[in-house]
DNA sequence: GCAATTAAACTAACCAGTTAGTTAAATAAT
DNA sequence: ATTATTTAACTAACTGGTTAGTTTAATTGC
């Protein structure tokens, strides 16, 4: 039907399968979504969803690791530099965030994992998530014995750093039914960055660090 | 006077059943949850399912309505205390994080919630999401005109102090996992407590008001 | 011939919801 | 006090639609 095709697998309608799966997964997610929508959704027959990737969970798996090792680049560049710790950290959380603005699916898909109690998915954790949290800790940890920022329990504000960035995107359907206007517009992302980075320089910077 | 075994208010059994459905939803999400496991888990048969509640669907909305209405009642007084906007706040956030830990399905089915982009949810948007965020949002403004809290912009703030809080207890199961210790344990609640209402203090109120 | 793809029919399992009938407790009639 | 009646609570088995996954046969471009 279509011109230009190559022996080695065609990943276009892959492709398609996967972008669909990853709307599918974050809209109802894995229990919620259904194989045949997808296929629908991604103009390919149901079929094809199980040539190219076996079986649902192993779709799931795909989408996920997918979006995974973008994120991985794309955050993990800023943590690298030379620079202060708390430009570090604005670094880091300008990337997440742009990374959350840029695939509005990924805060829901991987919300959905961490609530889940059944150990299953230790290989996210094990790949990602832990290796995310360890770096994320290491750089507030040099940025208290520093002196850039305040003596805070890095441990703990990983998470509260993480949760300011990530339930934005997660909660954005809802929120944006409760305040009556699209959270995720240009406008408003570019005001919620604006008090996210506000509030992170107040809540765990020093006064003498903080000049903004 | 009719003959007949007469009803009792609250039954057992429901009540057993509500107790299961609130694990399993919180658990697996209203689509992955199985109502025969519902039911075999509250030690009841699958029939006294649809006896008392009807459908999936509305035991998933009894199960809401029961944990929503509980946090109505424990989280509202602390708004209502004739004292300053911070103590209001702090009392606020208490009473959530309390409800939070004491409750820990709680967060987990309302995080589903609001990530569900369908708009059949209104009714708890209506009733109580959208009171919630009002009466949260007044408390942060009147921070900041009586000059308590810092010049923030108090529709972000909410759902910043919102995030932060619920990510937490939200994403508990795969955060024990990664920082290899149960971080809903006393001990560790009580440390999360504590660094959450310090960095709400540095992150949102002014200096001169800041006095801990 | 081979890799990619479509369409459609098929199956086996699953699962929400039903039904027909039972048991237990309370009251009413005798 | 005994029996009949009424109704809530409960059970086991069933029904019918749904859904993940398969198979087969045909088609297209290299």
């Amino acid at each position: 039907m279509r011109a230009g095709r190559r022996k080695v697998k065609n990943p276009l309608t892959a492709r398609r399968i996967l972008a669909a799966a990853e709307e599918h997964f974050a809209d109802q997610g894995m229990a919620g979504a259904r194989t045949e929508e997808i296929a629908s959704a991604a103009h390919a027959n149901k079929a094809m969803l199980y040539y190219y990737f076996g079986d649902k969970r192993r779709l799931h798996r795909a989408v996920m690791e997918n979006l995974l090792r973008q994120l991985r680049h794309a955050a993990f560049a800023p943590l690298g530099a030379k620079t202060s710790s708390r430009d570090r950290l604005i670094g880091w959380v300008n990337g997440y965030f742009d990374f959350f603005a840029t695939h509005p699916n990924y805060p829901r898909l991987v919300q959905r994992e961490v609530m889940d109690t059944a150990p299953k998915f230790e290989w996210i954790v094990r790949e990602y998530f832990r290796p995310f949290h360890k770096r994320l800790r290491s750089l507030i940890e040099e940025g208290v014995a520093s002196g850039e920022f305040r003596k805070v329990d890095a441990h703990q504000t990983v998470f509260t750093v993480l949760g300011m960035t990530v339930f934005y995107f997660a909660a954005a359907p809802v929120m944006s039914q409760v305040s009556g206007r699209n959270v995720l517009s240009p406008q408003a992302l570019k005001e919620r960055k604006h008090a996210l980075l506000d509030f992170l320089d107040h809540g765990l910077m020093r006064g003498e660090t903080r000049q903004r």
